[in-house]
DNA sequence: ACAAAAGTGTTTTCCATACACCCATGT
DNA sequence: ACATGGGTGTATGGAAAACACTTTTGT
């Protein structure tokens, strides 16, 4: 039914919508912003807006993304989550929103943007009830991200440029909630091929010994996988 | 940017498009229309339409499916697979389609209908260049596919409702491309929990050993996986 | 000296592979 | 009897879990 004429049928808006996920202190964080006008006015709900007549959905995602965080795709790990267009998934017209799924490694201080009274981190644990049908959204999202965590280097996406095996080993126990053996964890992430390369430098200042920083390594996908205890 | 006024901007088609794959004679096999009218005329393209005004998207890519082979959703595996939106990918107008994968078992005869001059089962390995971006979608379809027999139970869809264990290890060798060995096969698939439970009948009329059959199990991800050889 | 964190070595346990072997049927 | 396919037992190699131990810093 490609060539049904479409004229006949009201039109819909497609927008986009973010899951911006960082890891602030040992907990795992996502973006929401505060609604100022419109449907839900108050609750929180997780960035998004109209994609534009000349732009794909990448392009729509990066843009809103850099407009509520000032990060850009260099800096940040972006794909598409999901779709979501249920016909009273908002009360004004039909919306079909493609979610995008971002994982920021730093804390930069969110700024608001246009309806958006305000971008915040929350945590997720705390995250509650959201306008639409984001609580959904936020749900796939961070079951994606623990997924993802298995088989593919995405971990890297949460730590800056350049990070120690510690912290690696930190965000899979933060996204997991499970604590995991350092010894192995070390072992296993080094012996994986293309998961990590080593880096120049050191860390220095903290307590005990130093540690050798590394850099995301060229894998796409991680063989042997790490599971999930 | 959620409560820009959307109305200056011209309206969006949604759609949904279908990959479906099933396994005829040890090959995968994909679901094609021709095309008999619009952009791209006489040539290959994947089923779908669009979505109407009182529909959820998971509606929409049943309700396509029905139409294209009367199948229902309980005798397929209907999951949403990505969405497209490339400000050309459509010449007509801006088009975002959603799309769904299907993995179905037998082979109904699929049955042509509305601008579709005829569905086809065509060989995944043969499948020319499509209309639009479908080659880029049919791609993405099979490496899901791929991806999720290793930690899913997800081959069973491709199997009647009874299966043998032998026709359980069919699909991997054609959906992966590998031989795997019957004897660990059967071990690991049995040992897995959830994966399959035992039906009561067993096979006849084959040569050799009548073999068990098996029905598919609870489980939603296989612990262990499957590994990909 | 001591605590704390990084990294290595060693043992044990478990799982995947490989393949010998037995079971049940058609010809 | 023999071929064919279904299913079980068993040896072996390698990886993962558990943990003792060494290295290197700050206090």
């Amino acid at each position: 039914m490609h060539d049904y004429d479409p004229s006949g049928y009201p039109p819909f808006a497609v927008t986009v919508d973010l899951v911006v996920l960082t890891i602030r202190e040992g907990t795992l964080t996502v973006l929401l912003v505060t609604r100022g006008e419109g449907p839900a006015q108050g609750s929180h709900a997780l960035p998004g807006g109209f994609v534009r007549p000349d732009e794909d959905l990448p392009q729509a995602a990066a843009r809103e993304l850099a407009e509520e965080t000032g990060l850009t795709v260099d800096e940040v790990h972006l794909e598409q989550l999901a779709s979501y267009g249920a016909p009273d998934r908002d009360p004004r017209m039909r919306v079909v929103t493609v979610a995008y799924l971002a994982l920021a490694p730093g804390m930069p201080s969110p700024q608001a943007g246009g309806d958006a009274a305000g971008a915040n981190w929350v945590l997720v644990s705390d995250a509650g009830p959201l306008a639409f049908d984001h609580d959904q959204i936020l749900a796939d999202g961070v079951e994606r991200a623990r997924a993802k965590l298995e088989y593919t280097p995405l971990a890297a996406a949460f730590c800056p440029p350049e990070f120690t095996i510690a912290q690696l080993r930190g965000v899979y126990e933060t996204v997991w909630g499970t604590a995991l053996d350092p010894r192995n964890f070390h072992r296993k992430v080094t012996g994986t091929p293309g998961f990590v390369v080593e880096a120049d430098g050191e860390t220095a200042g903290g307590r005990g010994r130093p540690a050798q920083l590394y850099r995301k390594g060229p894998a796409a996908t991680l063989y042997p996988p790490l599971l999930r205890p």
